[in-house]
DNA sequence: TATTGTTATACTCTATAACTATA
DNA sequence: TATAGTTATAGAGTATAACAATA
């Protein structure tokens, strides 16, 4: 997806020829595509195995991490999202049983939020089953560019949290 | 975003060690991680200084590339998105007096989506602003770093293409 | 006052299916 | 029949702002 878009600031010349495109925009381009065809897939498959959606798998994830639970604006500062939104995904995920809200001990303003039994475990199964997406889709690259790969990631993102 | 999401087939361990992650979903991760924050960022700033949306965007820059203009089919073939998602965006586009449909010559059925003078210097301003963007945010990798990024995002790319 | 969480509202983008007009 | 495009519908995610309860 967005595969051939190719903004420039210079029209196409007139044999056809487009003019090249500096190295910045042909990164973003290319991981832009690679990560959209990537989601796509990761979502549909989502969807069909375990009718849940990409962003209350990443709830799930989060939660996981955290046996004790997390504050709903714990949960919203982790994936970078609203609060509003989080309120949104917590209530379908407990009204599948997933996870349950509980009152914070000492603040009554706060909500925790945890996993319950079977959210744990359904939780196992489609990460189990998401590594394997992801290995099927990533792992044709060979270990040299894999690893390439990691380290050139993690130096832009690093690079993107200092702006 | 989604940095922290680590999904797992086994718990957390006693001392809190996080058991060790594929290399594969480890650039899954990043990959997900640096796409998503450089995507908010640049919808953020289409948003502002220019009132339009990244697949608004996107479709201008398709049709930059053609200037005899596409059919509303092969728009939708280009940015893989649906026809009917197509139709409202063109729809957005053309009531800002960005581009115009048209009759084809031959298949009466076939509209034909064009660039108006005003879209094709209006993409042009976005466009270089959106190449500022990606510059300064992908800018600080070293020219190393960056070639090797592009090639092996290329190989990804490839390799998804494959599947 | 500031923070936590919920709610209401509104706006993206998206896919699907039904429908028309035409090939 | 098959294709091109539109429309209607539905659903996903998101942000913002107003609000209640509590710190």
């Amino acid at each position: 997806m967005l595969d051939d878009i190719r903004p420039r600031s210079h029209p196409v010349t007139a044999d056809g020829q487009l003019p090249p495109e500096r190295t910045e925009i042909r990164i973003w381009l290319r991981l832009l595509s690679c990560t959209t065809q990537i989601e796509k897939i990761i979502k549909s498959k989502l969807r069909q195995e375990f009718a849940t959606s990409l962003a209350r798998f990443d709830v799930l994830a989060q939660l996981d991490r955290f046996p004790d639970g997390l504050s709903m604006s714990e949960v919203s500062r982790h994936l970078m999202v609203s609060n509003g939104a989080i309120t949104g995904l917590v209530d379908k995920l407990e009204s599948s049983g997933l996870v349950v809200r509980e009152d914070h001990a000492q603040d009554r303003r706060t909500v925790v939020v945890r996993l319950t039994e079977q959210g744990r475990s359904q939780f196992r199964r489609m990460a189990r089953r998401h590594e394997e997406w992801i290995v099927s889709l990533v792992g044709d690259l060979s270990r040299e560019a894999q690893s390439e790969l990691l380290r050139d990631l993690t130096l832009l993102k690093r690079s993107l949290v200092m702006e």
